[in-house]
DNA sequence: AAAGGACTTATTGAATACAAAATTGAGTAC
DNA sequence: GTACTCAATTTTGTATTCAATAAGTCCTTT
């Protein structure tokens, strides 16, 4: 099930935080997104226990952990291995990400200050700006924080954490995904125009709309992407590491 | 963060399932969901292991797994105590189960094969039949029924499960506050038509609407009892533990 | 008598140890 | 040369043990 009010804990360094437990599961959760482990491959608790420093009780807690927010799954005495996402899991992610985009489309409307919107609006242009002289790096990391602002200004954490949740595991492709598709990409902007728009009109069932359609959109775009990399190339995983984030 | 492919196991009696952990940890979900451990209590490690004869590693295991999904949490050096939702909490979690009800309703409409629709006709037909006649736990158990169906219908896992998993923290509260507020189950009953309607007409964009304003309004209704019962009782968990599941 | 502190006890958190299952490898038979 | 079997080793799963933190009680002091 899914762990939906764990406060996004930041990594230590070398100070203790406030507990071993929720340290190692975070380190942990970031080793894998990361991609350190190969998707499909098994889980080495003894390796990770020198690396982490900890004996296998608590690694192995964290996997526990892990395994509920559905990151990893667990094999009968065959220990863990990282989840295998096919094009349906995929789909299916962005389709719950896409109502949860909904919901802070809604909520958003109702709740998010002028100060907010017009913070947003800023990112939009500075994200149009990137658009049209093609930095799709910065492009994209400004995306990301817009829809991360709306889902923010809906103020609340529950819809918050499942959001980051889902959202990291989509993210990488994502990102991918515009870099080969950029059509796409001219579509997204447009969106991002009407976005803006109901946002600022305060418009809850459009914008809820706009952005379950926008969600909708990318996850089509992350699918064609995936198909042609499968077609073409026989480890799809490959391109995935060039991703920054 | 959110278990969002864990398969719902079924309890086993005596004989062994799966794997160990998978039990525990759906014992005890079970366990702290019927309201065994009262909301805010610590949780026993002893007891339950005895309880349950096992170890304390397998327990803890358990512990931080279901932790992750949010019901428990973890204090630092005092163990697990079990996650006591406020008013704020309870309206969190309804929006995001209003968003994942839309997602169900826009991809039902698209998926559902024309015998589902006829079985949740069917369901509803008998459910008005239960609203007539006031009897409130077999329109609840239809009620919970055709939202299982629809969402069924939408075919994704991901969102099955994490309904599933919301959905059984608020079930009991919307049980009881059906009890309390009659005149919410008449326009209970209305929106049920009207979702029949636009699930009928496979209306994604409407039926999807429809269901988000539906779980919007269980919602108000939920928080309007919890302030009933918080004004008038000091023991607002009394009542709950009369509803049945 | 009340408040503060120290000591005792119980409970939590992590490491180690042990048992059971699975994977790997070698050897043999076909 | 290939496939199957059996043993050995590694790995997993659980129990037990040990250390550390917190809570409760009793005693002392003002």
């Amino acid at each position: 099930m899914t762990n939906f009010l764990a406060a996004g804990g930041l990594k230590r360094g070398e100070h203790e935080s406030a507990s071993l437990h929720a340290d190692i599961v975070s380190q942990l959760r970031d080793f894998i997104v990361e991609g350190h482990l190969a998707p499909g491959s098994r889980i080495p608790e003894r390796e990770l226990c020198e690396k982490f420093g900890i004996s296998r009780t608590p690694l192995r807690e964290a996997l526990k952990a892990i395994a509920a927010e559905g990151l990893i799954e667990l094999l009968p005495n065959r220990g863990a291995r990282v989840r295998q996402f096919s094009e349906a899991d995929i789909r299916n992610l962005f389709e719950v990400l896409s109502g949860l985009d909904f919901v802070a489309g809604q909520m958003a409307c109702a709740r998010i200050t002028d100060d907010a919107i017009a913070a947003i609006e800023k990112m939009h242009l500075e994200m149009y700006a990137h658009y049209l002289r093609r930095e799709l790096v910065d492009y994209f990391r400004i995306n990301q924080k817009i829809h991360q602002a709306i889902v923010d200004a809906a103020a609340n954490p529950v819809l918050s954490a499942n959001f980051a949740s889902f959202n990291s595991i989509v993210r990488r492709l994502r990102y991918s995904a515009n870099l080969v598709n950029r059509d796409r990409l001219g579509d997204a902007m447009r969106e991002h125009e009407q976005i803006m728009d109901a946002l600022k009109r305060r418009s809850a069932n459009e914008l809820g709309l706009l952005m379950f359609q926008h969600m909708q959109g990318k996850c089509e775009a992350v699918c064609e992407y995936l198909r042609d990399q499968q077609t073409e190339d026989s480890e799809p995983r490959a391109l995935l590491e060039d991703a920054i984030f």
